[in-house]
DNA sequence: TGTACATCAGTGAACGCGCGTTCACTGATGTAC
DNA sequence: TGTACATCAGTGAACGCGCGTTCACTGATGTAC
C-alpha cells in the first residue's frame, strides 16, 4: 500500500486511536509497542511518526478516547447495571473494554504531564456523568466510585485466590442495597 | 570491593530487597532497572545474579517485604490514624512509603504467576491485620480497604487537579463517622 | 475533461540506546591440615 | 595457631535483543492548467 486518500488518512489515525484504547488498558503502556498499536489498525511501524510525534501523544489521545467511550457507555445504563456490571468477573478478566481508571490508573500517576492533564479533564467529565446516574452529590458519588475502583483493582491483583471474588462481592453489597 | 563474608552477603541481599521494597512502589516495575535496584544497596549490577534468579524474582521478594512492613506497620496505629493517614495528600506523594496494593495494583494483574501468588498470599494476611483492626469482619473490612485503594488510585492519577484532594475528602468522610 | 507534476501516506530497513543477562577476572573469605 | 589452597561476592565490560524513532523509497492521490 502507498499514498492513502485524505479520507483513509483520517481514517487510519482514528483507527490507531481506537485500537490503542483497547491494547493499552489490556497491557499497560509499557506492555505495548508502536508496531503492536500501528498493527491493530493493519498498517506497519513506520508511518507511526506521520499520525503522531511520539508514543506518548498516542497515549494522551487514547486515554481521551477511552474515556469518552466509558462516559458514553454509562449514559446509557441504569445505576443498578452500571454496579453490577462493573463488579463482574467478566469485567475484572476485560481489561481492555473496561474501566480506564481502574486499569491504567497507577501508571497515568507517572505519566508525562499532557497525557495526566487530559486525563484528569476526561475523568472529571466522566465522573459528572456517573454522578448523574447516581442522582447524588458529586463528593458522595467520588467516594462510591473510589468503592469501585479500588474492588476492581484489588479482585484483578489478587485474580486467582479468593479474595478476588471476595472483594467484588462485599463492594456490591456495600454499595446496593 | 571484592568477596564479602556470609554475614555481609546476607546483609547486601536484604538491602537490595528493601531498596528494592521501596523504589519499586515509588516507580513501578517498569520504571527501574536491576543497576538502580542494586546501587540502593551500595553495589554494582553486575553481581545481581549472585543473589537472585532474574529482576522477575527480586520483583517477587519485594512485593512480598513491602506487605509485610505494610501488615507491620499497621498493627501498630488505631483505625482512624490509619484512615487518616491513608487518605491524605502526604501518603498520595510518597508511594514508595506506603500501599503496595495502591502503587503497584495494576502491574501486579499484569506479572508472572509466582509473583501474583506471592502478592495475592501476603495481601490475604495483611487484610487480616487490617480487618482485626477495624474490628469488623473481613468482608466489611475488604469493602472499606476496596473505598481507600481506589480513592488513592484516583488521587494519585488526577494529582495536580481539584479531583485529587475531593476524591481523599470523600473517602474520609465515607469512612469515618 | 485530460494531462503533467507535486505531494505525501505507507513500507521496511536501519539507527542508537537502554535493558536484562552473562562472563572473565580479582582478591578477601572460608576450609583443610 | 599458622599456612596453602579453594571458594565465591563483587566488579565492570560485553552480549543479544527489543524498543522508539528516522529515513530513503514507492506509487496513488491531489493540484494546476
Amino acid at each position: 500500500m502507498a499514498r492513502s486518500s485524505r479520507k483513509d488518512t483520517e481514517l487510519h489515525r482514528q483507527q490507531v486511536i481506537d485500537g490503542a484504547a483497547t491494547l493499552l488498558r489490556e497491557r499497560g503502556v509499557a506492555g505495548v509497542n508502536v508496531g503492536q498499536l500501528m498493527a491493530e489498525a493493519g498498517l506497519t511501524h513506520g508511518g507511526f511518526y506521520r499520525h503522531f510525534a511520539s508514543k506518548d501523544e498516542l497515549v494522551q489521545l487514547a486515554l481521551e478516547k477511552a474515556l469518552a467511550d466509558q462516559r458514553e457507555w454509562v449514559s446509557g445504563i441504569t445505576e443498578r447495571e452500571l454496579i453490577e456490571w462493573y463488579l463482574s468477573p467478566e469485567h475484572r478478566d476485560d481489561p481492555a473494554h473496561g474501566c480506564t481508571m481502574g486499569a491504567l490508573g497507577s501508571e497515568v500517576a507517572r505519566a508525562d504531564e499532557a497525557s495526566r492533564e487530559t486525563f484528569a479533564t476526561g475523568f472529571a467529565d466522566y465522573l459528572d456523568t456517573f454522578a448523574a446516574l447516581e442522582g447524588r452529590e458529586r463528593d458522595e458519588a467520588l467516594a462510591r466510585y473510589a468503592t469501585m475502583v479500588g474492588a476492581l483493582v484489588i479482585s484483578r491483583a489478587t485474580a486467582g485466590d479468593p479474595i478476588s471474588e471476595a472483594v467484588l462481592d462485599a463492594a456490591r453489597n456495600a454499595l446496593l442495597p
